[in-house]
DNA sequence: TGCCATAACTGGTCCAACCAGTCAACCAGT
DNA sequence: ACTGGTTGACTGGTTGGACCAGTTATGGCA
Protein backbone atom coordinates (compact mmCIF):
# COMPACT_ATOMS: atom_id res chain seq x y z
CA UNK A 1 0.00 0.00 0.00
CA UNK A 2 1.41 3.03 -1.37
CA UNK A 3 0.92 6.65 -0.21
CA UNK A 4 -0.20 8.49 -3.04
CA UNK A 5 -0.61 11.99 -2.92
CA UNK A 6 -3.17 12.32 -6.00
CA UNK A 7 -5.95 14.13 -5.97
CA UNK A 8 -9.08 11.46 -7.37
CA UNK A 9 -10.02 11.89 -10.53
CA UNK A 10 -12.85 14.17 -10.59
CA UNK A 11 -15.97 13.08 -12.82
CA UNK A 12 -17.89 15.95 -11.77
CA UNK A 13 -21.72 15.40 -12.70
CA UNK A 14 -23.19 17.56 -15.08
CA UNK A 15 -25.47 19.41 -12.68
CA UNK A 16 -22.28 20.27 -10.32
CA UNK A 17 -20.81 22.10 -13.52
CA UNK A 18 -23.59 23.88 -14.26
CA UNK A 19 -23.87 24.76 -10.78
CA UNK A 20 -20.53 26.51 -10.78
CA UNK A 21 -21.09 28.08 -14.33
CA UNK A 22 -23.77 29.83 -12.86
CA UNK A 23 -22.52 30.39 -9.29
CA UNK A 24 -19.86 32.30 -11.39
CA UNK A 25 -22.29 33.98 -13.77
CA UNK A 26 -23.93 35.00 -10.85
CA UNK A 27 -21.59 36.37 -8.68
CA UNK A 28 -20.09 38.85 -11.36
CA UNK A 29 -23.19 40.12 -12.32
CA UNK A 30 -23.58 38.69 -15.53
CA UNK A 31 -27.42 38.23 -15.97
CA UNK A 32 -29.24 41.66 -17.00
CA UNK A 33 -31.19 43.02 -14.49
CA UNK A 34 -30.58 39.70 -12.36
CA UNK A 35 -32.98 37.46 -14.43
CA UNK A 36 -31.68 33.91 -15.78
CA UNK A 37 -32.82 32.64 -18.57
CA UNK A 38 -35.24 30.12 -18.90
CA UNK A 39 -34.50 26.40 -17.65
CA UNK A 40 -34.74 25.62 -21.63
CA UNK A 41 -32.35 28.14 -22.57
CA UNK A 42 -29.75 27.51 -20.12
CA UNK A 43 -30.15 23.51 -21.31
CA UNK A 44 -29.27 24.54 -24.53
CA UNK A 45 -26.58 26.68 -24.00
CA UNK A 46 -24.83 24.57 -21.64
CA UNK A 47 -25.91 21.39 -23.98
CA UNK A 48 -27.06 19.25 -20.97
CA UNK A 49 -30.55 18.02 -20.41
CA UNK A 50 -33.09 20.39 -18.62
CA UNK A 51 -33.23 18.22 -15.80
CA UNK A 52 -29.28 18.80 -15.25
CA UNK A 53 -29.88 22.54 -14.98
CA UNK A 54 -33.09 21.76 -12.66
CA UNK A 55 -30.87 20.60 -10.31
CA UNK A 56 -28.29 22.73 -10.24
CA UNK A 57 -30.66 25.74 -9.47
CA UNK A 58 -32.13 23.81 -6.68
CA UNK A 59 -28.73 24.21 -5.25
CA UNK A 60 -28.59 27.77 -5.92
CA UNK A 61 -32.00 28.08 -4.30
CA UNK A 62 -30.77 26.35 -1.55
CA UNK A 63 -28.21 28.57 -1.28
CA UNK A 64 -30.66 31.66 -1.81
CA UNK A 65 -28.75 33.02 -4.69
CA UNK A 66 -31.55 32.75 -6.78
CA UNK A 67 -35.46 33.37 -6.49
CA UNK A 68 -37.75 30.76 -8.75
CA UNK A 69 -40.76 31.25 -9.33
CA UNK A 70 -43.52 29.46 -11.02
CA UNK A 71 -44.72 30.52 -14.82
CA UNK A 72 -42.56 33.66 -13.79
CA UNK A 73 -38.85 33.84 -14.29
CA UNK A 74 -35.81 32.69 -12.03
CA UNK A 75 -34.69 36.17 -10.38
CA UNK A 76 -30.82 36.65 -8.94
CA UNK A 77 -30.78 37.98 -4.69
CA UNK A 78 -28.52 40.12 -3.47
CA UNK A 79 -26.40 37.73 -1.33
CA UNK A 80 -25.59 40.60 1.02
CA UNK A 81 -29.18 40.53 2.20
CA UNK A 82 -30.19 37.14 1.13
CA UNK A 83 -26.82 35.28 1.20
CA UNK A 84 -26.06 32.95 4.27
CA UNK A 85 -22.57 32.56 5.97
CA UNK A 86 -22.17 29.54 3.50
CA UNK A 87 -21.50 31.69 1.07
CA UNK A 88 -17.87 32.03 2.47
CA UNK A 89 -16.70 28.91 0.53
CA UNK A 90 -17.83 30.86 -2.88
CA UNK A 91 -16.88 34.26 -2.17
CA UNK A 92 -13.01 33.79 -0.50
CA UNK A 93 -12.07 32.37 -4.18
CA UNK A 94 -13.16 34.01 -7.41
CA UNK A 95 -12.07 33.94 -11.06
CA UNK A 96 -8.64 32.01 -9.58
CA UNK A 97 -8.12 35.26 -7.17
CA UNK A 98 -8.59 35.29 -3.40
CA UNK A 99 -10.42 37.96 -1.92
CA UNK A 100 -8.97 39.53 0.55
CA UNK A 101 -11.51 41.53 2.04
CA UNK A 102 -13.45 38.17 2.73
CA UNK A 103 -10.32 36.24 3.64
CA UNK A 104 -9.95 38.94 6.77
CA UNK A 105 -13.38 39.08 7.47
CA UNK A 106 -13.49 35.34 8.20
CA UNK A 107 -10.57 35.48 10.38
CA UNK A 108 -12.04 38.72 12.08
CA UNK A 109 -15.28 36.55 13.05
CA UNK A 110 -12.86 33.46 13.78
CA UNK A 111 -11.47 35.56 16.58
CA UNK A 112 -14.43 36.71 17.81
CA UNK A 113 -16.37 33.08 18.06
CA UNK A 114 -13.21 31.85 19.52
CA UNK A 115 -12.46 34.36 22.17
CA UNK A 116 -16.41 34.16 23.33
CA UNK A 117 -15.98 30.36 23.05
CA UNK A 118 -13.23 30.42 25.05
CA UNK A 119 -15.31 32.26 27.55
CA UNK A 120 -18.22 29.75 27.72
CA UNK A 121 -15.69 26.64 28.16
CA UNK A 122 -14.11 28.10 30.54
CA UNK A 123 -17.58 28.41 32.45
CA UNK A 124 -18.99 25.28 31.02
CA UNK A 125 -16.19 23.03 31.02
CA UNK A 126 -13.05 23.78 32.58
CA UNK A 127 -11.97 20.15 32.63
CA UNK A 128 -10.75 20.79 28.81
CA UNK A 129 -8.12 22.30 30.16
CA UNK A 130 -6.52 18.95 30.18
CA UNK A 131 -6.45 18.21 27.10
CA UNK A 132 -5.65 21.45 25.98
CA UNK A 133 -2.70 21.47 27.80
CA UNK A 134 -1.54 18.13 25.92
CA UNK A 135 -2.17 19.66 22.40
CA UNK A 136 0.07 23.19 23.06
CA UNK A 137 2.63 21.10 24.82
CA UNK A 138 2.84 18.77 21.42
CA UNK A 139 3.42 21.69 19.60
CA UNK A 140 5.87 23.14 21.46
CA UNK A 141 7.44 19.75 20.33
CA UNK A 142 7.75 20.21 17.02
CA UNK A 143 7.82 24.32 16.50
CA UNK A 144 9.31 24.21 13.16
CA UNK A 145 6.95 21.50 11.74
CA UNK A 146 4.15 23.97 10.37
CA UNK A 147 1.84 21.25 9.09
CA UNK A 148 2.12 19.69 12.46
CA UNK A 149 1.33 22.72 14.04
CA UNK A 150 -1.68 23.45 11.78
CA UNK A 151 -3.37 20.48 12.65
CA UNK A 152 -2.83 20.58 16.43
CA UNK A 153 -3.78 24.37 16.49
CA UNK A 154 -7.40 22.95 14.34
CA UNK A 155 -7.70 20.45 17.25
CA UNK A 156 -7.16 22.67 19.97
CA UNK A 157 -9.78 25.17 19.28
CA UNK A 158 -12.19 22.63 17.83
CA UNK A 159 -12.06 20.90 21.63
CA UNK A 160 -12.45 24.43 23.26
CA UNK A 161 -15.59 25.10 20.55
CA UNK A 162 -16.79 21.60 21.49
CA UNK A 163 -16.13 22.79 25.45
CA UNK A 164 -18.29 25.86 25.00
CA UNK A 165 -21.17 24.09 24.41
CA UNK A 166 -22.28 25.91 21.71
CA UNK A 167 -23.28 24.43 18.78
CA UNK A 168 -23.42 27.30 16.61
CA UNK A 169 -20.30 27.88 17.57
CA UNK A 170 -19.32 24.38 16.14
CA UNK A 171 -21.17 24.98 12.90
CA UNK A 172 -19.61 28.32 12.46
CA UNK A 173 -15.64 26.52 13.15
CA UNK A 174 -16.99 24.17 9.99
CA UNK A 175 -17.82 26.88 7.47
CA UNK A 176 -14.66 28.65 8.65
CA UNK A 177 -12.38 25.53 8.15
CA UNK A 178 -13.66 25.09 4.91
CA UNK A 179 -12.91 28.12 3.85
CA UNK A 180 -9.34 27.61 5.07
CA UNK A 181 -9.43 24.35 2.92
CA UNK A 182 -10.46 26.35 -0.22
CA UNK A 183 -7.67 29.15 0.84
CA UNK A 184 -4.88 26.44 0.85
CA UNK A 185 -6.36 25.24 -2.39
CA UNK A 186 -6.01 27.90 -3.72
CA UNK A 187 -3.00 29.84 -2.74
CA UNK A 188 -1.12 26.65 -1.86
CA UNK A 189 -0.63 25.07 1.29
CA UNK A 190 2.81 26.40 2.52
CA UNK A 191 1.52 30.32 2.03
CA UNK A 192 -1.30 29.65 4.80
CA UNK A 193 0.71 28.29 6.90
CA UNK A 194 2.82 31.19 6.60
CA UNK A 195 -0.09 33.24 7.31
CA UNK A 196 -0.20 31.80 10.62
CA UNK A 197 3.07 31.41 11.48
CA UNK A 198 3.05 34.03 14.17
CA UNK A 199 0.32 32.74 15.61
CA UNK A 200 1.40 29.43 15.85
CA UNK A 201 4.74 30.09 17.50
CA UNK A 202 2.82 32.09 20.18
CA UNK A 203 2.47 28.87 22.34
CA UNK A 204 2.75 30.42 25.54
CA UNK A 205 -0.34 32.06 24.45
CA UNK A 206 -2.08 28.95 24.17
CA UNK A 207 -1.09 28.01 27.62
CA UNK A 208 -2.67 31.07 29.13
CA UNK A 209 -6.01 30.47 27.54
CA UNK A 210 -5.93 26.77 28.42
CA UNK A 211 -4.88 27.65 31.65
CA UNK A 212 -7.37 30.27 31.95
CA UNK A 213 -10.38 27.62 30.94
CA UNK A 214 -8.91 25.35 33.88
CA UNK A 215 -9.37 28.25 36.31
CA UNK A 216 -12.47 28.68 35.04
CA UNK A 217 -11.82 32.34 34.25
CA UNK A 218 -14.07 33.13 31.60
CA UNK A 219 -12.55 36.89 31.13
CA UNK A 220 -9.08 35.98 31.13
CA UNK A 221 -10.17 33.27 28.60
CA UNK A 222 -11.56 35.32 26.36
CA UNK A 223 -8.91 38.19 26.40
CA UNK A 224 -5.66 36.00 25.73
CA UNK A 225 -8.37 33.98 22.90
CA UNK A 226 -9.02 37.23 21.23
CA UNK A 227 -4.91 38.59 21.38
CA UNK A 228 -3.96 35.50 20.36
CA UNK A 229 -6.33 35.06 17.58
CA UNK A 230 -5.82 38.76 16.48
CA UNK A 231 -2.90 37.68 15.63
CA UNK A 232 -3.50 36.44 12.77
CA UNK A 233 -5.99 39.03 11.34
CA UNK A 234 -3.35 41.86 11.56
CA UNK A 235 -0.96 39.52 9.38
CA UNK A 236 -3.77 39.41 6.82
CA UNK A 237 -3.73 43.11 6.70
CA UNK A 238 -6.19 43.63 9.36
CA UNK B 1 -59.32 44.11 -1.95
CA UNK B 2 -59.76 43.14 1.65
CA UNK B 3 -56.42 42.69 3.71
CA UNK B 4 -55.89 39.29 4.73
CA UNK B 5 -53.75 37.82 7.56
CA UNK B 6 -54.16 34.62 5.98
CA UNK B 7 -50.80 33.01 4.57
CA UNK B 8 -50.85 31.94 1.18
CA UNK B 9 -51.48 28.79 0.38
CA UNK B 10 -48.58 26.62 0.04
CA UNK B 11 -48.50 24.83 -3.25
CA UNK B 12 -45.44 23.38 -2.39
CA UNK B 13 -43.50 21.97 -5.25
CA UNK B 14 -42.90 18.41 -4.77
CA UNK B 15 -39.24 18.07 -4.06
CA UNK B 16 -39.49 20.90 -1.38
CA UNK B 17 -41.66 18.43 0.24
CA UNK B 18 -39.38 15.06 -0.37
CA UNK B 19 -36.50 17.28 1.08
CA UNK B 20 -38.55 18.10 4.92
CA UNK B 21 -39.28 14.85 4.65
CA UNK B 22 -35.73 13.82 4.36
CA UNK B 23 -34.79 16.15 6.65
CA UNK B 24 -36.68 15.31 9.42
CA UNK B 25 -36.03 11.89 8.85
CA UNK B 26 -32.28 12.55 9.02
CA UNK B 27 -32.39 14.65 12.02
CA UNK B 28 -34.40 12.18 13.68
CA UNK B 29 -31.90 9.93 13.25
CA UNK B 30 -34.43 7.33 11.49
CA UNK B 31 -31.93 5.49 8.83
CA UNK B 32 -30.14 2.36 9.87
CA UNK B 33 -26.51 3.05 9.89
CA UNK B 34 -27.00 6.29 8.68
CA UNK B 35 -27.68 4.83 5.23
CA UNK B 36 -30.54 5.84 3.07
CA UNK B 37 -33.00 3.89 0.55
CA UNK B 38 -31.84 4.19 -3.36
CA UNK B 39 -33.17 7.27 -4.91
CA UNK B 40 -36.52 4.74 -6.61
CA UNK B 41 -37.02 3.46 -3.51
CA UNK B 42 -37.51 6.61 -2.11
CA UNK B 43 -39.33 7.53 -5.32
CA UNK B 44 -42.06 4.93 -4.86
CA UNK B 45 -42.70 5.16 -0.67
CA UNK B 46 -43.46 9.26 -1.38
CA UNK B 47 -45.20 8.17 -5.01
CA UNK B 48 -43.24 10.93 -6.59
CA UNK B 49 -41.25 10.76 -9.58
CA UNK B 50 -37.48 10.12 -9.42
CA UNK B 51 -36.72 13.15 -10.20
CA UNK B 52 -38.05 15.22 -7.60
CA UNK B 53 -36.35 12.78 -4.92
CA UNK B 54 -33.22 13.64 -7.04
CA UNK B 55 -33.74 17.49 -6.79
CA UNK B 56 -34.70 17.05 -2.74
CA UNK B 57 -31.34 14.91 -2.68
CA UNK B 58 -29.28 18.31 -4.02
CA UNK B 59 -30.62 20.24 -1.67
CA UNK B 60 -29.59 18.17 1.30
CA UNK B 61 -26.40 17.97 -0.64
CA UNK B 62 -25.87 21.42 -0.81
CA UNK B 63 -26.23 21.67 2.95
CA UNK B 64 -24.33 18.49 3.74
CA UNK B 65 -26.15 16.75 5.08
CA UNK B 66 -25.71 13.70 3.16
CA UNK B 67 -23.13 12.34 0.70
CA UNK B 68 -24.09 10.64 -2.70
CA UNK B 69 -21.72 8.47 -4.08
CA UNK B 70 -22.83 6.59 -7.73
CA UNK B 71 -23.03 3.31 -7.64
CA UNK B 72 -22.53 3.32 -4.15
CA UNK B 73 -25.29 4.68 -1.83
CA UNK B 74 -26.37 7.70 -0.29
CA UNK B 75 -25.47 8.28 3.44
CA UNK B 76 -26.07 10.55 6.09
CA UNK B 77 -23.27 12.60 7.33
CA UNK B 78 -22.64 14.03 10.71
CA UNK B 79 -23.80 17.48 10.87
CA UNK B 80 -21.71 18.15 14.30
CA UNK B 81 -18.64 17.65 12.14
CA UNK B 82 -19.70 18.21 8.69
CA UNK B 83 -22.92 21.25 8.57
CA UNK B 84 -22.77 24.82 8.47
CA UNK B 85 -24.58 27.12 9.89
CA UNK B 86 -27.34 27.55 7.51
CA UNK B 87 -28.58 24.52 9.63
CA UNK B 88 -29.76 26.72 12.45
CA UNK B 89 -33.06 27.53 10.63
CA UNK B 90 -33.72 23.66 10.22
CA UNK B 91 -31.95 22.57 13.78
CA UNK B 92 -34.35 25.67 16.12
CA UNK B 93 -37.50 24.05 15.56
CA UNK B 94 -38.24 19.91 15.11
CA UNK B 95 -41.36 18.58 15.10
CA UNK B 96 -42.90 21.44 16.16
CA UNK B 97 -40.58 22.30 19.03
CA UNK B 98 -38.71 24.45 20.14
CA UNK B 99 -34.59 23.40 20.70
CA UNK B 100 -33.79 26.21 23.49
CA UNK B 101 -29.96 24.92 23.52
CA UNK B 102 -30.01 25.96 19.83
CA UNK B 103 -32.12 28.77 20.28
CA UNK B 104 -29.22 29.97 23.46
CA UNK B 105 -26.53 29.28 21.26
CA UNK B 106 -28.12 31.74 18.51
CA UNK B 107 -28.23 34.42 20.73
CA UNK B 108 -24.70 33.87 22.35
CA UNK B 109 -23.23 34.37 19.06
CA UNK B 110 -25.50 37.35 18.44
CA UNK B 111 -24.19 38.56 21.36
CA UNK B 112 -20.67 38.01 20.26
CA UNK B 113 -20.55 39.11 17.00
CA UNK B 114 -22.27 42.30 17.20
CA UNK B 115 -20.41 43.13 20.27
CA UNK B 116 -17.28 42.85 17.52
CA UNK B 117 -18.85 44.53 14.94
CA UNK B 118 -19.67 47.66 16.97
CA UNK B 119 -15.92 47.61 17.84
CA UNK B 120 -14.95 47.55 13.96
CA UNK B 121 -17.99 49.73 13.20
CA UNK B 122 -16.45 52.43 15.71
CA UNK B 123 -12.63 52.06 14.13
CA UNK B 124 -14.36 52.01 10.68
CA UNK B 125 -17.21 54.03 9.96
CA UNK B 126 -17.83 56.44 13.23
CA UNK B 127 -20.09 58.22 11.22
CA UNK B 128 -23.03 55.47 11.29
CA UNK B 129 -23.39 57.16 14.70
CA UNK B 130 -26.14 59.64 12.98
CA UNK B 131 -27.91 57.00 12.00
CA UNK B 132 -28.09 55.28 14.87
CA UNK B 133 -29.05 57.84 17.04
CA UNK B 134 -31.82 58.33 15.02
CA UNK B 135 -32.91 55.02 15.01
CA UNK B 136 -32.32 54.88 18.91
CA UNK B 137 -34.82 58.24 19.35
CA UNK B 138 -37.35 56.85 16.80
CA UNK B 139 -37.39 53.62 19.89
CA UNK B 140 -37.46 55.98 22.47
CA UNK B 141 -40.75 57.82 21.16
CA UNK B 142 -42.73 54.90 21.03
CA UNK B 143 -41.35 52.21 23.99
CA UNK B 144 -44.78 50.19 23.93
CA UNK B 145 -45.26 49.65 20.50
CA UNK B 146 -42.91 46.30 20.84
CA UNK B 147 -43.46 45.35 17.18
CA UNK B 148 -42.18 49.06 16.11
CA UNK B 149 -39.11 48.37 18.56
CA UNK B 150 -38.42 45.31 17.34
CA UNK B 151 -38.14 46.29 13.83
CA UNK B 152 -35.94 49.60 14.56
CA UNK B 153 -33.72 47.42 16.67
CA UNK B 154 -33.15 45.03 13.34
CA UNK B 155 -32.24 48.32 11.72
CA UNK B 156 -29.70 49.81 14.46
CA UNK B 157 -27.98 46.42 14.55
CA UNK B 158 -27.90 46.04 10.92
CA UNK B 159 -26.36 49.67 10.57
CA UNK B 160 -23.75 48.65 13.01
CA UNK B 161 -22.84 45.18 11.17
CA UNK B 162 -22.70 47.45 7.92
CA UNK B 163 -20.52 49.98 9.49
CA UNK B 164 -18.35 46.77 10.35
CA UNK B 165 -17.16 46.35 6.83
CA UNK B 166 -17.09 42.47 7.83
CA UNK B 167 -19.03 40.68 4.82
CA UNK B 168 -19.58 37.37 6.75
CA UNK B 169 -21.11 39.51 10.15
CA UNK B 170 -23.62 40.46 7.47
CA UNK B 171 -24.09 37.14 6.72
CA UNK B 172 -23.89 35.89 9.87
CA UNK B 173 -26.90 38.50 10.86
CA UNK B 174 -28.85 37.13 8.01
CA UNK B 175 -28.61 33.40 9.42
CA UNK B 176 -30.08 35.19 12.58
CA UNK B 177 -32.42 36.63 11.36
CA UNK B 178 -33.95 34.07 9.30
CA UNK B 179 -33.89 31.80 12.67
CA UNK B 180 -35.49 34.66 14.63
CA UNK B 181 -38.73 34.59 11.49
CA UNK B 182 -38.63 31.01 12.30
CA UNK B 183 -39.02 31.32 15.93
CA UNK B 184 -41.87 33.70 15.58
CA UNK B 185 -43.50 31.38 12.90
CA UNK B 186 -43.21 28.68 16.24
CA UNK B 187 -43.94 30.46 19.13
CA UNK B 188 -46.14 33.55 17.85
CA UNK B 189 -44.65 37.16 17.16
CA UNK B 190 -45.65 37.91 20.39
CA UNK B 191 -43.28 35.79 22.25
CA UNK B 192 -40.58 36.76 20.57
CA UNK B 193 -41.39 40.32 21.44
CA UNK B 194 -41.73 39.46 24.71
CA UNK B 195 -38.54 37.52 25.01
CA UNK B 196 -36.44 40.78 23.38
CA UNK B 197 -38.56 43.09 25.81
CA UNK B 198 -35.79 43.81 28.53
CA UNK B 199 -33.37 44.13 25.57
CA UNK B 200 -35.68 46.74 23.84
CA UNK B 201 -36.40 48.48 26.55
CA UNK B 202 -33.19 49.83 27.79
CA UNK B 203 -32.45 52.18 25.12
CA UNK B 204 -30.25 53.91 26.99
CA UNK B 205 -27.56 51.85 26.52
CA UNK B 206 -28.37 51.63 22.47
CA UNK B 207 -27.86 55.26 22.97
CA UNK B 208 -24.27 54.10 24.71
CA UNK B 209 -23.36 51.70 22.11
CA UNK B 210 -24.19 54.50 19.33
CA UNK B 211 -22.26 57.43 21.07
CA UNK B 212 -19.13 55.28 21.80
CA UNK B 213 -19.26 54.03 18.08
CA UNK B 214 -19.53 58.24 16.85
CA UNK B 215 -16.35 58.46 19.19
CA UNK B 216 -14.38 55.75 17.59
CA UNK B 217 -13.99 54.18 21.18
CA UNK B 218 -13.93 50.69 19.55
CA UNK B 219 -13.42 49.32 23.19
CA UNK B 220 -16.41 51.02 24.90
CA UNK B 221 -18.29 50.04 21.93
CA UNK B 222 -17.60 46.48 22.19
CA UNK B 223 -18.26 46.33 25.88
CA UNK B 224 -21.50 48.11 26.25
CA UNK B 225 -23.00 46.04 22.83
CA UNK B 226 -21.76 43.19 25.08
CA UNK B 227 -23.27 43.51 27.73
CA UNK B 228 -26.41 44.74 25.74
CA UNK B 229 -27.15 42.02 24.07
CA UNK B 230 -26.64 39.90 26.85
CA UNK B 231 -29.60 40.59 28.28
CA UNK B 232 -31.65 38.61 25.43
CA UNK B 233 -29.38 35.67 26.19
CA UNK B 234 -30.04 35.72 30.22
CA UNK B 235 -33.57 36.38 29.31
CA UNK B 236 -33.46 33.19 27.49
CA UNK B 237 -32.12 30.96 30.26
CA UNK B 238 -28.31 31.68 29.61
C1' DT C 1 -59.27 54.27 -24.21
C1' DG C 2 -59.77 50.53 -21.31
C1' DC C 3 -60.60 45.79 -20.31
C1' DC C 4 -60.20 40.94 -20.76
C1' DA C 5 -59.69 36.49 -23.25
C1' DT C 6 -56.11 33.99 -25.07
C1' DA C 7 -51.77 32.53 -26.81
C1' DA C 8 -47.14 32.08 -25.73
C1' DC C 9 -44.29 31.90 -22.57
C1' DT C 10 -42.41 30.33 -17.62
C1' DG C 11 -41.41 26.49 -14.09
C1' DG C 12 -43.28 21.66 -12.11
C1' DT C 13 -44.01 16.76 -12.86
C1' DC C 14 -43.93 12.50 -14.98
C1' DC C 15 -42.49 8.37 -17.79
C1' DA C 16 -39.41 5.27 -19.76
C1' DA C 17 -35.35 4.41 -21.13
C1' DC C 18 -30.23 3.96 -21.07
C1' DC C 19 -25.29 5.06 -19.34
C1' DA C 20 -21.94 4.53 -15.69
C1' DG C 21 -20.17 3.33 -11.63
C1' DT C 22 -20.08 -0.23 -7.25
C1' DC C 23 -20.28 -4.42 -5.07
C1' DA C 24 -20.93 -9.15 -4.04
C1' DA C 25 -21.11 -13.79 -5.74
C1' DC C 26 -18.98 -17.02 -8.32
C1' DC C 27 -15.53 -19.49 -10.75
C1' DA C 28 -11.37 -20.28 -12.79
C1' DG C 29 -6.20 -20.60 -11.99
C1' DT C 30 -2.29 -21.12 -8.91
C1' DA D 1 -6.71 -22.02 0.56
C1' DC D 2 -5.79 -18.09 -1.74
C1' DT D 3 -5.67 -14.93 -5.76
C1' DG D 4 -7.64 -12.77 -9.72
C1' DG D 5 -11.09 -12.02 -13.22
C1' DT D 6 -16.01 -12.42 -14.86
C1' DT D 7 -20.61 -11.56 -14.35
C1' DG D 8 -24.96 -9.72 -12.93
C1' DA D 9 -27.71 -7.06 -9.96
C1' DC D 10 -27.69 -3.33 -7.76
C1' DT D 11 -26.55 2.08 -7.16
C1' DG D 12 -26.65 7.01 -8.97
C1' DG D 13 -26.22 10.05 -13.63
C1' DT D 14 -28.34 11.51 -17.94
C1' DT D 15 -31.47 11.87 -21.60
C1' DG D 16 -35.77 13.05 -24.45
C1' DG D 17 -40.19 14.01 -24.72
C1' DA D 18 -44.53 14.78 -23.07
C1' DC D 19 -47.89 17.15 -20.29
C1' DC D 20 -49.63 20.09 -16.21
C1' DA D 21 -49.76 24.60 -13.92
C1' DG D 22 -48.86 28.97 -13.26
C1' DT D 23 -47.51 34.09 -15.34
C1' DT D 24 -47.32 37.55 -18.72
C1' DA D 25 -47.66 39.83 -23.02
C1' DT D 26 -50.73 40.50 -26.84
C1' DG D 27 -54.40 41.91 -29.44
C1' DG D 28 -59.11 42.52 -30.33
C1' DC D 29 -63.55 43.79 -28.47
C1' DA D 30 -66.57 47.01 -25.93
Amino acid sequence: MTRMALAPVAATPLSDQVYRRLLDAILADEFIEGILPSERDLATTFEVNRHAVREALKRLQQARLVEVNQGGSTRVLDYRTEGRLDLLADLLVRAGHVDWKVARSALEMRASIGADAAALCAKRAPKTHKALRKVADAMAAHPEDLPALDADNVVFWTAIVEGSGNLLYRLSLNTLLDGLKILAASLGEDSVYQLGRNEYLEIGELRDVADAIGAGDAERARKAAYEHLRRTVTAAGG
